[in-house]
DNA sequence: CTGAAAGCGCTTACAG
DNA sequence: CTGAAAGCGCTTACAG
């Protein structure tokens, strides 16, 4: 009943009548460089096993320095997207040995340092971030003190700063030329109204997409705050369909592209025929929603995968600088609810 | 560029020219009890603020055995039931100073027990466990080995072991009765083939809720395996429907109910018109949905909050067994598809 | 009121 | 081939 007392290194050591020294050397896989006879080795590794002994990785971790910890700060890990992300980072970093400890900043800079802090006093190797607005000065200053680390899903372009993320202008590009391609003209989008990469280049592969097609004059963006959007979208939604009569809507996130289903579904305008709609990364809700939703799909797996693969590189050769970047490609779902019906128009 | 030196409590002892005892005492806190001088104290602290120390909390947890970690172990983070409930706790356990680290056991009792040990090596201070099947064992040692525990969602009703949860039986009688008051009387359920409380307990409040209604003889329960269901929950659904001709349906999870509406999709089956429908936990899906869903909703926040304090409180008296048990109730939300429709019955 | 010293459980130069 | 000893950065009896 009474917690067992663990089994100590120094345990075994006495147990086979040894140092502790010869012990952790032959269990840390050095003995044929420190010229452990081979007897001594196979007895030493035999004993430890047969008295269950596991080191104290606290220990190990305060005299190496090394804790095998990752941080990994995502905006928010309850939004189906990070929380895929996470689990594949996750599994990657158990491969390499490392464990995660997650944390969300719901896109705030003053929560994400402090979750910084908190996470390096717990002595992590390493940090995988999700920057967000107002962040810049943070990461960078994690970058002068020599921190391994590496931004996922955005990052910041003036930064030397590793990163792997979607390739998001492609996104926006593969979406409008498919709405081009159906026949649609008036073709507007709506994202968040902030500064970081991901949304920023999302609208610019719909700019240029558009612009290059001669449709300069439909260009419409329609941008929202990232806290508590619906009432914004449905805001920019009513303008867009009522006084623009704009054709088709591109969603840049999967939170814009939900809560603007809400919307429309609150507003009665039926999907495509009043207008067409592509949503931003997967749901089950955009395959089970009456028009099945089109949808950008990132690849989520290898984007959390390379992000782990940078950031252990990083850790183990500390001192190198090097940035490493890892853009991952797009791809277009294409559904009911950005095909133009012939059929069904009214007029 | 260089990483700088990190502030250590020597550091602050030897620029204040005293003792790193005093320092260590004053910054803990205890001065009081060890009568060092208010004047002395105030110094060290503001010489460690003015210095930026922060202590290194490897060697305070080396030192003393502690080390604000949990270990919190789901069955799947990327289930939004999941990273809503790890998002609930890692709130509560930041609020109490302590950090969570989460893993995925994906049901499987083998890596739910390699998770468990990667945690406790990594020093956590107490564990937060989704229980699975075959798992009963696992619990029961690390209870008996005095490791501050607390079972999450699902419980082993035969161990001493704490546990927050829903009230699972009370769940689908809510669901059953709703149904029974809408008219219909053939009505079926679908749970996943498992030994758990949870699932047992919502099978347990439909069955006892049919036979209180005098409906024994329409008491229809399908299982399904808990790994790749959806081929078995068509199979069910087209046996109830076809050959059982139910009125109503009750999914026992987020999972089943996603994809029984894939199937029922598939199938062509309308909602409520052929069969009422009502689905467990919250989705922005049975909201969107051309029918909206009713639905089971559990209270995820307080599920997480008071594991997190029950766990917290075992953590700080170890050696007190007491076995803490919160069990809170569900809501039913109504909504269209599980209504009767008197004007759309075609026959 | 305060300091010298032991110790948490490891790893790793250093010496032989 | 192997051992004694220092040290990672703290906390805490113990002594004064």
């Amino acid at each position: 009943m009474v917690a067992q007392k663990r089994v100590l290194l120094k345990d075994v050591a006495s147990s086979i009548g040894v140092s502790t020294t010869v012990v952790s050397i032959v269990l840390n896989g050095k003995a044929k460089q420190n010229r452990i006879s081979d007897k001594m080795s196979q007895l030493v590794i035999k004993t430890a096993q047969d008295m269950k002994y596991s080191p104290n990785l606290i220990a190990r971790n305060l005299r190496g320095g090394k804790s095998q910890l990752i941080g990994l700060i995502v905006t928010d890990i309850s939004n189906s997207f990070f929380s895929t992300l996470s689990r594949t980072i996750e599994k990657r970093a158990k491969e390499l040995n490392y464990t995660v400890i997650y944390a969300s900043s719901d896109e705030n800079y003053h929560d994400m340092k402090k979750l910084i802090e908190m996470l390096l006093l717990k002595g992590v190797d390493g940090l995988m971030i999700v920057p967000c607005d107002g962040s810049e000065e943070i990461i960078a200053e994690l970058y002068e003190n020599n921190i391994p680390l590496v931004m996922v899903e955005r990052f910041f372009p003036n930064l030397d700063v590793s990163f792997s993320c979607l390739n998001n202008c492609k996104a926006t590009q593969l979406a409008t030329q498919h709405l081009i391609g159906q026949g649609y003209r008036n073709i507007s989008l709506i994202a968040y109204n902030s500064q970081m990469s991901n949304v920023r280049d999302r609208i610019e592969g719909y700019e240029k997409c558009m612009k290059q097609a001669g449709l300069s004059d439909f260009v419409n963006i329609k941008l929202v705050n990232i806290i508590n959007p619906k009432q914004e979208i449905g805001k920019a939604l009513d303008h867009l369909i009522n006084k623009k009569h704009v054709e088709a809507v591109i969603f840049t996130t999967n939170t814009i592209s939900i809560q603007g289903l809400y919307c429309l579904n609150e507003m009665g305008i039926k999907i495509p025929d009043k207008i067409a709609v592509i949503g931003f990364d997967e749901s089950d809700l955009f395959n089970l929603f009456y028009s099945p939703i089109t949808y950008i799909k990132q690849p989520v797996v290898q984007i959390g995968e390379e992000a782990v693969n940078i950031l252990v590189d990083k850790i183990k050769n500390t001192g190198i600088m090097k940035k490493s970047i890892v853009i991952l490609e797009p791809e277009l779902v294409i559904m009911k609810s950005s095909l133009k019906n012939k059929m069904s128009n009214p007029l």
